[in-house]
RNA sequence: GCGCUCUUAGCUCAGUGGAAGAGCGACGGCCUUCUAAGCCGCAGGUCGCAGGUUCAAAUCCUGCAGGGCGCGCCA
């Protein structure tokens, strides 16, 4: 592709296809060949390529610069024929084109593991999501989260980013206190002592559970730390069924006690952005506590409504303090790209530490893909999962019904942003309701290829897959892997990978198809080892780049299907 | 009231300036041959509505309508 693009370039530089001679010299001539896009074509066209530069440049090309431009193209020994329809160029290429590019795929090392060119140039990224509170198992709606950022994390990794994935756990908020009142009220009921059950605390029958781990006399710190190991233990043994793996947990109580907080905001002092002053009334609360004069960050200057405050009436800090601390620890730690996974309901918190962040460092890279919520359809309607409504299924449970390949694929085949209504009935049929199977068998398939053969792939020039459609189709599919795999890094889109995947695995299974009616399309031709050499080579590449899809998106690969 | 986001085929969704798409569902075909968990065909659209910018708008801008999520000194 970035062959047929040079091929281009070098062919409008030409003066004499232009009315005025010189204007391949000026700015406007630059800029214009420089966005060349090569494309796929619709269905409909009968070619291999196509572009739409002409559409920039028509007004300015003489009038017969079809037929010129025409002859210049088809002096390239990759180029079959070129047509103009509806002010496009497309492009039929020679059979040598379709060798080099699986040429390409094979023995360039760009695949299947390092070294693709991406956009990543070894930037250092920190990849953070699903920090949920270590005050409850993870449930359904959090495994959106999950399986995002580590999808996002695996195709950075592919478009040579350097990535760290992050867990920040909240262990030193009210919250935990909270959380540890419940488990000891708890396990004081359970010895018959007297208990006092904190308002607005933690029910459920996990509690219960938890307080059989505590002892009457442990301290509330005590209870604190039992907890949050409890519920972070089993958080980390759900990930992991889902296939996702933390690199780095970094705890609230850590950043505190490193005195990152106070680093942060003799910082932000020092540039200007910290004030002490009253905010306007009818915001403090509406009344109910004193309006005191608190620490006040400047938001405003990226345009927020209003100011924020880092600390509370009571002297303590507000949410916002720790956190702008664990931001400037991330800074500390040398990453130039920071990346936070966050749920819809934190829209609005997500702004205000990007700002904080830019008030810090104002270079610094930050991205917050927001994940919409999850709900399921239940009698005609969509229900949300809630804690509350006491229908929140945890994830475990929900795995051992539906294969963790299925949820993941499910959960990243949509573009984050929108909702994601669950389809309990598709998720467990086995069918193309699950796309996950279609594409893992078009793997299989190919697999299966290598177990019914003692022939090796082994590339020749002149072998006649390379003039075939079926055989074309796939490695064109291949030659967009790379671009595809750099515009899902740049997006934070891995279902972006998902549609590849798909479009991919159904140009193997058409070839495949096909060789059951026309033996002369199969794959392995018998009494023909060079072509089959050939084809096994094209197969190669085919299950080399799937398998690498497969990884980004955390899904098995599978040699065969049981 | 304000902010963010969404509205594309019967359903679930891709498509961020360039030739309207996929899967499911419906209908009709295809296995004595490398895995039929597959393939082929057919049907289905005023891209929420109205303006604007552009050679070109589902895509960008403005307004309107409808859905979702937020809008504490809680995290």
């Amino acid at each position: 592709m970035k062959q047929l693009e040079q091929i281009l370039q070098q062919t409008l530089k030409n003066p004499s296809l232009f009315q005025d001679e010189e204007f391949t010299q000026s700015q406007e001539f630059a800029e214009i060949i420089s966005n060349i896009k090569i494309t796929l074509p619709n269905g409909k066209i009968d070619c291999h390529y196509c572009t739409n530069i002409l559409f920039m440049l028509r007004r300015f090309l003489k009038p017969d610069f079809e037929t010129n431009i025409r002859t210049i193209l088809l002096k390239s020994d990759l180029i079959a024929d070129i047509i103009f329809i509806n002010g496009y160029i497309n492009f039929k290429m020679r059979p040598k084109f379709f060798a080099q590019m699986t040429h390409e795929i094979l023995d360039n090392d760009i695949f299947p593991n390092t070294g693709i060119d991406a956009s990543g140039n070894k930037t250092k990224v920190n990849v953070e999501y699903c920090s949920i509170n270590p005050t409850g198992f993870l449930h359904i709606g959090h495994a959106r989260n999950a399986i995002l950022g580590d999808s996002i994390a695996r195709i950075l990794s592919k478009a040579n980013y350097d990535v760290t994935k992050e867990y920040y756990v909240n262990d030193a908020g009210n919250q935990i206190t909270l959380l540890a009142q419940s488990v000891q009220a708890r396990c004081l009921e359970a010895h018959n002592m007297p208990f006092e059950f904190p308002e607005g605390g933690y029910v459920g029958p996990e509690i219960k559970e938890l307080a059989k781990l505590t002892k009457p006399e442990n301290t509330l710190e005590e209870i604190k730390q039992i907890s949050v190991d409890y519920f972070l233990s089993e958080i980390k043994k759900d990930l992991n069924d889902l296939k996702i793996f933390h690199d780095v947990w970094t705890h609230e109580k850590d950043i505190i006690k490193s005195n990152f907080i106070e680093k942060a905001i003799e910082i932000l002092k020092a540039k200007g952005y910290i004030y002490y002053g009253k905010r306007e009334e009818k915001k403090a609360e509406k009344g109910k506590i004193e309006n005191k004069d608190l620490m006040l960050l400047k938001t405003t200057v990226f345009q927020d409504d209003e100011d924020r405050p880092l600390t509370k009436s009571d002297g303590e800090w507000t949410y916002l303090a720790p956190d702008i601390g664990y931001h400037l620890n991330k800074i500390e730690r040398g990453f130039g790209y920071l990346i936070c996974v966050l749920g819809a309901d934190h829209d609005s918190y997500a702004r205000r530490i990007k700002i904080a962040t830019k008030l810090l460092k104002e270079d610094i890279q930050h991205a917050t893909p927001i994940v919409q919520m999850v709900s399921f359809e239940h009698e005609g309607q969509h229900v949300k999962f809630s804690k509350r409504a006491g229908n929140s299924i945890r994830t475990r449970d929900f795995i051992k019904e539906i294969h963790p390949d299925i949820v993941r694929y499910m959960m990243l085949a949509k573009t984050p942003g929108t909702p994601f209504v669950f389809d309990y009935e598709s998720a467990c049929t086995v069918s193309m309701k699950n796309p996950v199977f279609y594409i893992q068998y078009a793997h299989a398939r190919g697999n299966s290829i290598f177990r019914n053969t003692t022939v090796t792939q082994k590339l020749h020039e002149k072998a006649f897959a390379f003039t075939m459609p079926e055989f074309q189709e796939i490695i064109i599919i291949l030659s967009s892997f790379k671009n595809t795999l750099n515009e899902a890094a740049l997006q934070l889109a891995p279902h972006i990978i998902a549609h590849y995947s798909q479009r991919l695995a159904e140009s193997m299974h058409k070839l495949w198809q096909i060789g059951k009616t026309d033996s002369t399309k199969r794959i392995i031709i018998d009494g023909n080892e060079e072509e089959t050499q050939s084809r096994l080579a094209i197969t190669k590449a085919f299950l080399n780049v799937l398998a690498t899809c497969l990884e980004t998106l955390g899904i098995n690969a599978p040699e065969s299907m049981n």
